[in-house]
DNA sequence: CCGTTGACGTCGG
DNA sequence: ACCGACGCCAACG
């Protein structure tokens, strides 16, 4: 296990359920701020207990990967789905709706709970 | 050590 | 709004 990979699942690790972060962002908190794209090497291994890995999604709400698509675990893209609204995430065809409502940010450790979605649509 | 690879990101068409 | 071309980085062979 290398040091960057630590980082990146110590990170992961501290995303609260209902909210979701970004490759990039990991990346940057992990100290690397280009290397989102290694985030996603680190997630496709680290499949260990206690990392939400479904929590971290791809730029723009996008939901990203969830297994390779030559692996068993390939239709992992629905579970990732899953278990996102199951956390009161809501996902649409092919991107977390809210996004920037559920985005994850380390500092704020406030927000209690998800911001959950309510009206379909509302103004502010 | 160098080339390839891939759960990404951004810009253009 | 969707698809494709580059760019970037760390891991692997």
């Amino acid at each position: 296990m290398t040091e960057f990979q630590r980082r990146v699942i110590a990170v992961v690790r501290r995303i609260p359920p209902g909210r979701v972060a970004t490759y990039g962002d990991i990346a940057a908190l992990a100290g690397a701020p280009r290397a989102a794209r290694a985030v996603g090497t680190v997630m496709r291994d680290c499949r260990q207990p206690g990392v939400p890995a479904h929590r971290v999604i791809a730029a723009g709400g996008a939901l990203g990967g969830y297994g390779a698509s030559n692996s068993p675990g390939a239709g992992g893209l629905a579970l990732k789905r899953a278990l996102l609204r199951a956390e009161g995430v809501e996902v649409g065809p092919s991107r977390v709706r809210g996004f920037d409502r559920v985005r994850w940010s380390p500092d704020r450790a406030r927000h209690k709970r998800p911001p959950a979605t309510r009206g379909t649509k509302r103004p502010v």
